[in-house]
DNA sequence: GGCCTTCTGTACGGCAGCGGACAGACCTGT
DNA sequence: ACAGGTCTGTCCGCTGCCGTACAGAAGGCC
């Protein structure tokens, strides 16, 4: 299938033709949410353009990012793992647009195919050990390296050019606005960064490759291990 | 099946018949290592008794638990997952004992029991829910509210009195060992626990919840939601 | 008993990031 | 042109935890 979503472009024409029928197109506007934390999960999306944020909201108000889904795979892994809903919510960061699919309809196409099955549950191993990452990197690392990382993986999804205000970073990052404005003055005095009223633009990714810490990279790794085509992730976006 | 294992003692006859000739009883004694970061597993591992810790090492050196296993669950979930690897390694923390299983094993039982299956991939989300709860908590949290978290965790497996050490401690929540003595001696102040020497004893596990952070709870309900007979879990361990 | 190792208590300066606040810059709509 | 919202830059005192270090206590071993 001619996708910009890993997991799709990978079909099979047997896979493909177990899957198709069951897919819309559909735009995935900034701030759109997919699912609620714990309420049921009906539809699930692979992403072509965009990004996409796990969010754990806590009962005292705090809220942090603790997974990203962008066009190497799909929201809602729940439904692989034989549930519906789970403690989070996921929203759209970065806007772009995808495929729509009912909850059931994947279900019933996960019994039908075993190597499609396979594609599936490799992906949810690569979306929790970025889990297990973040984890270990929020607790680790400084927010320099940590807004670095975030930048990167966001990247490596959607181009060297997004719109982001500091706002949504430090939602992300998990910590204070004024926080993210130091560090992203920081970063592009440095020249790796240029940044303007809700947008940014990434102008040296080696140099900020530098500037963050390993969990980069070892995300990365593993997803390209684990994806099917992962020897060309991530790709040159346009 | 007989057992305190929540999988497998929610197994029909017709499980435990595709199961049970390929287990062997083992014991797990304190600081054995399941698997390495980024080795091949070739085992998986039903708990009985005792409490494993999924840990996260990074090349700085630096390390931290990013999740915890005892007897809700198994050791290996990268094989439910349609690979043998993830960049974590799993030790045991608290002695125990509980069943092997070659990994090729574990395989072919999945093609064959779909409920089995299903009561696995179910396990495998609760342990991630669990793994987003603390990416989430390790950030935003007190080390006095993650260590009674970590405490009261481990007390639902392994009862209310355990080895345990501060430097072992500061190992799991990512921080200091002068940070964990300090820690411990304000939760004995305040009667919800006794420490000596390498050994801990709850002592007030109602104060100790309401010294914790929410994360406590939200795991607990999550496990209790997905485990087979999660109703009754945690257990009262004898 | 005496030695050695492990574990625990405590201290001290230092710093990353917090909470809260405010002002200026920039955009949008009317 | 003006008003009102949004976004960014910066400042303040504060605090939780760090890194490091050292000494005493408890247990194991001979």
């Amino acid at each position: 299938m001619d996708s910009r979503n890993y997991i799709l472009r990978s079909l099979s024409p047997a896979e493909e033709a177990l899957i198709r029928p069951h897919l819309t197109a559909v735009p995935l506007p900034q701030r759109m949410t997919f699912f609620h934390s714990d309420e049921p999960i009906t539809q699930v999306w692979f992403i072509e353009r965009g990004g996409a944020s796990l969010i754990n909201t806590l009962p005292d108000g705090n809220a942090i990012e603790v997974g990203t889904i962008g066009n190497e795979g799909l929201v809602g892994t729940p439904i692989l793992l034989e549930t519906d809903r789970m403690p989070c919510e996921c929203d759209m960061q970065i806007p772009g647009d995808g495929w729509q699919m009912p909850a059931q309809a994947l279900k019933s196409v996960l019994h039908q195919s075993d190597t499609l099955r396979v594609k599936l549950l490799r992906f949810a191993q690569a979306h929790f050990a970025q889990m297990a990452q973040s984890a270990a990197c929020n607790r680790l690392h400084t927010i320099e390296e940590r807004c670095a990382r975030w930048l990167l993986m966001t990247r490596d999804r959607v181009g060297d050019d997004f719109p982001l205000t500091h706002e949504y970073l430090a939602l992300m990052l998990g910590v204070r606005r004024a926080g993210v404005t130091v560090t992203a003055n920081i970063l592009q005095n440095a020249g790796l960064i240029r940044h303007a009223r809700g947008h940014i633009t990434i102008t040296d990714p080696v140099g900020l490759e530098e500037a963050a810490c390993d969990c980069y990279r070892i995300i990365r790794d593993e997803f390209r291990r684990l994806l099917p085509q992962g020897d060309s992730y991530p790709g040159d976006v346009p």
